[in-house]
DNA sequence: GTTTATTATTAAGAAATGCTAAATATAAGG
DNA sequence: CCTTATATTTAGCATTTCTTAATAATAAAC
């Protein structure tokens, strides 16, 4: 019986604390013991090996009952502040688990975050106030290599060609593609499309772009480059060149672009992707509800 | 897997908390718990079972390591005070137990405080400045009701005739008690003594005087009263009788009495007395030792 | 006084908790 | 593919902590 290794912290237990305020707020332990739910012979026992821990004779008999030494306040104001603490702490981890608060860093490409689930985002952020949400808007190659780093904790993005093992993915929208070309290019036949001006290189969308043109056997000659959507939209009105982009997309502004057909070149599926090694939080686990539109 | 009885706390333990902050502040497991000489497994496990206990999942996998996830912050927070707290109180604890701190509540006679032993209450308490040392002066009798009621922790006072069982009693000092009369009766014969002025009924000196004063056939009528000696030692210049007292208490002030005889009465003997189940409090020992003039 | 009722502790066995050591994943680097 | 480093799981053992039952101590009642 003594100092196995380095005898550093005495491992005292939330539960021996709870055993000394109730002793210490009731007269009798036998009443304390009930109150705990305990016998009172576990009572003793855990308050006596309190004593042993924190090194100090805490009770002693008065009469038939026993009474806290004087120099047992210190530590009756120690427990007290531990258990208050560990009090709290039980409130978060619960509201945490019920999804009312939490944090959940969510990364978006700007078509999401600004068009199709902009009302939704909204929408969550203010129902569940206490919910830390912080949204990161990027292109989606970004977006995936945070979410992989750890630095996000759930990304809305164009489906990747291949995704990683450790990742959940999850269609949630089907957006069509359409063709927009110059005002005065518009009718023309399908051998003289282009030039094009369309995301950079590595652009899911893009390489999306690329393999529905190559299909029709379209050349794809690329003369100018943006991320940015209403840039690419602002080209095509200055008779830089052709793109495809989502309609969402292509009808900000005062001057809509008009697509050459209805009939969309193709589609980009957009989805949510999350950690498979990251359990399932419940503030996360709302949001994607709210972005798949599933209200409960 | 459920709540027993009524899971109010979780019972989190101190060492669950520093396996939590050693996991935090190393880059790998296995430093952890090379830190805390315990085994990695030892470690997963605790850890493991505090975030069973705390109801949240608090790292996941990153590469071959593990991570703290964000939520765990608060938790993090939560386990540095608690840790810190607990360190506070061992070291006060530690100090406690070497006697350097803590809490005396000293009853003492007037006749031990103010004449046999001042210096070295004085000397005790500038040699241990930590030690909250309380001093109540009161006649013998309210003293050990005090010290039995639990309101004083060490008392020295006069011999009582009988100690309960519940007490540990020391002789430490025999005093003299010595005769005064008056000045013009100094040199009466024995038949002629008193009237008396002495202590109040109930007092243990009046007790004993009377008992010495019958044992010599001398008829002892108490014609005033004071628990003070200085008072009776007044009484005795002004003529209203004799009164018998150490001479430590009879010397005092500028004009200090002459006993009728060099040989004393009888004499008191003084003993401290504590609690016996009162544990020995290291602080409490070091002044037991000062009063009895034994120092290490 | 003696008895009775209440409280606290101790003893003994059962359940739980926590550890080590060995075996089994999992990941990174040749 | 093999090796190394890390983390977890499993199994067995030791410790801790509980309950029940017996004992001790005390206050109150008779």
């Amino acid at each position: 019986m003594s100092d196995k290794k380095e005898m550093l912290l005495p491992n005292l237990s939330v539960q021996q604390l709870e055993y000394l305020l109730a002793a210490a707020s009731n007269k009798t332990r036998a009443a304390a013991a009930q109150q705990l739910g305990v016998t009172p012979s576990a009572l003793t026992q855990g308050l006596t090996e309190l004593e042993r821990r924190v090194g100090l004779t805490l009770f002693e008999r008065k009469g038939r009952s026993t009474v806290l030494r004087p120099q047992a306040k210190e530590v009756l104001e120690y427990a007290r502040r531990v258990v208050a603490e560990t009090k709290d702490l039980t409130y978060w981890a619960q509201a945490q688990r019920e999804g009312t608060s939490g944090q959940i860093r969510f990364g978006a490409i700007d078509a999401i975050a600004v068009h199709h689930r902009a009302s939704e985002i909204r929408e969550f952020h203010e129902s569940f106030p206490n919910v830390d949400l912080r949204l990161t808007v990027a292109p989606s190659g970004p977006l995936l290599e945070a979410l992989l780093e750890g630095s996000l904790d759930l990304v809305a993005c164009v489906e990747p060609e291949v995704v990683s093992e450790d990742l959940i993915s999850e269609v949630f929208l089907e957006e069509p593609l359409l063709i927009y070309a110059p005002k005065e290019k518009t009718t023309k036949a399908n051998q003289n499309w282009g030039p094009w001006v369309s995301f950079p290189q590595g652009s899911h969308t893009r390489r999306i772009i690329a393999s529905a043109l190559a299909a029709l056997g379209v050349s794809y000659e690329v003369t100018a480059e943006s991320n940015q959507p209403e840039v690419l939209a602002e080209m095509v009105r200055l008779g830089l060149g052709w793109t495809v982009l989502p309609p969402a997309q292509a009808n900000t502004g005062i001057d809509p672009l008009i697509p050459i057909k209805k009939k969309p070149l193709t589609k980009r599926r957009l989805v949510l992707i999350r950690r498979s090694s990251a359990p399932l939080d419940p503030a996360m686990q709302t949001l994607v509800n709210y972005l798949k539109k599933i209200e409960p």
